[in-house]
DNA sequence: TGGGGTTAT
DNA sequence: ATAACCC
């Protein structure tokens, strides 16, 4: 029902899912490598893929969820469906559904407008992001059995590379088949006549069996957006809303970068830049592409100059990376005022309690800790501070499955950092804790037999239950 | 303004 | 360790 139901627009002939999809792949892998004798017509339009004879021209598309927290909550509790929702973290409202946007309220409003302008508006907390985190890797897991390089951007957002998949799949296409390829969703402006961007039509196609299967399989719809480049790709997926694709054909994508009514709008220009160009005079895009390269690289520096300018022009030759498993893992509170060190140790050690589990979860181990602080009323109240130090191996060796036996050495790490950070002898006012676990490497492949394998108190004799859950001891309340 | 993430310097 | 970027 409204507007959540997938493919009005261009799901015909899509009911082909992912499974099938891949084993055509993996047919088409095989059965390419003796080199299928071509006709001539067939050259001569395998030719024309390529115009310029470079073989850069890639297929990219950009995934992209709609409301990703408030469909994750719809799908926990159903009874929210047809409601307006919005997600809430501490006083903001990070998202809302198309229902309550249909009534005015706006992404990243704060809670107390959103509910003048819809006092019927129903809030759940989203400050716990572990469903909506297992969520997002369900997707992008789904996203790499069409491409295996995948790009996570936030926990909506996923840039696949097509480029390969495309032309396994063209190879396998008939001489007629080839000349009845049709798009998928829409086209950025409407200009269909020149149908020599087959490798673009294919991708579109590629995007709504995407687009399908993480419906079918996960219940979640979004938007994708198919271009020759990631910065493209992005634009292009943002223009049409709710649940639908659209490609961008080469000769539109002048178009769509002047659409863009302020350079603050290019993604990879954030505040900093933005601040700092417009101090230039420059605040369209156009501004930016007419405006002198030298003056540019002099103000802020030759990397970040050339790479802005070239996205004015719609251009950008950043390769889509694999994300893989995360780089990092982390969590944070917020919250008006913490100032006594009783404080600081039970925050912490709520949220060491919660980063054990997951790292546990994970199976690698992190080899360094950070805890960073945003202090109070500082004249940059977005600064935040942090001291990191490496986690000691015997420390490191209780991460695996019995977490109380990590809990404890960790917080004696981290409030050692925190008193390198703040003098206890003087007063403190604290807005935020966070404790980050990085560096994290593959597990000790510890073999049987060997002498790691009788060090490692996780492979030995003791506690070889399953993965067990780290409870908080119900501790010091009283303090309050 | 939240609770995350990444890369570059 | 911080600063910039992304959501």
């Amino acid at each position: 029902t409204q507007g959540v139901e997938p493919e009005e627009e261009g799901g015909r002939d899509q009911e082909e899912d992912a499974s099938r999809a891949m084993e055509r792949l993996e047919a088409g892998a095989a059965g390419s490598s003796p080199e299928p004798e071509e006709s001539d017509d067939l050259l001569w339009f395998h030719d024309q893929l390529e115009p310029a004879g470079s073989s850069s021209s890639r297929v990219i598309v950009h995934v992209d969820l709609d409301c990703f927290y408030a469909q994750v909550e719809m799908i926990s509790n159903p009874e929210l469906k047809g409601k307006p929702l919005g997600v809430q973290q501490k006083s903001l409202m990070v998202t809302c559904n198309y229902e309550a946007r249909k009534l005015g309220v706006k992404k990243c409003m704060s809670v107390r407008d959103a509910k003048e302008k819809c006092p019927q508006l129903v809030l759940v907390n989203g400050e716990d992001l572990t469903r909506y985190r297992e969520m997002s890797y369900k997707v992008t897991e789904l996203l790499e059995e069409f491409s295996p390089v995948v790009e996570r951007l936030g926990f909506d957002e996923n840039f696949v590379d097509l480029t390969v998949v495309v032309e396994k799949r063209l190879q396998q296409l008939q001489r007629d088949e080839l000349s009845a390829l049709t798009v998928s969703g829409h086209v950025y402006t409407v200009n269909l006549q020149d149908v020599l961007h087959i490798r673009l039509l294919v991708g579109s196609q590629i995007a709504a069996e995407m687009r399908e299967a993480v419906y079918n399989q996960l219940g979640l719809t979004g938007c994708a957006g198919v271009a020759s480049n990631k910065l493209l790709a992005k634009l292009v997926s943002g223009v049409f809303k709710p649940n639908q694709q659209t490609v961008l054909l080469p000769e539109s994508s002048q178009d769509l970068v002047y659409s863009l009514n302020h350079i603050k709008k290019i993604p990879g220009i954030g505040y900093k830049t933005t601040k700092r160009l417009e101090a230039l005079g420059i605040s369209s895009v156009r501004d930016l592409q007419t405006f002198s390269s030298k003056i540019l690289e002099k103000e802020l520096g030759l990397a970040v100059a050339q790479r802005i300018q070239k996205l004015s022009f719609g251009e950008d030759d950043s390769p889509v990376t694999s994300s893989g498993p995360p780089q990092s893992f982390s969590e944070e509170d917020s919250f008006k005022k913490c100032s006594s060190e009783v404080e600081v140790k039970n925050k912490i050690e709520e949220l060491l309690a919660s980063l054990l589990n997951r790292v546990c979860q994970d199976g690698r181990k992190p080899h360094t800790v950070r805890l960073i602080i945003r202090r109070h009323s500082s004249e940059k109240p977005w600064s935040r501070e942090s001291r990191q130090c490496p986690i000691p191996s015997h420390v490191i060796q209780k991460l695996g499955t019995g977490n109380y036996d990590a809990m404890t050495p960790m917080v004696d790490i981290v409030m050692k950092l925190f008193r390198n950070m703040v003098n206890m002898k003087m007063p403190f006012h604290l807005t935020l804790l966070s404790v980050c676990f990085c560096n994290l490497k593959a597990l000790n492949t510890a073999k049987k037999g060997t002498i790691d394998y009788y060090l490692t108190p996780s492979l030995s004799t003791t506690s070889r239950s399953g993965k067990r859950s780290f409870k908080m001891k119900d501790t010091h309340m009283e303090d309050f």
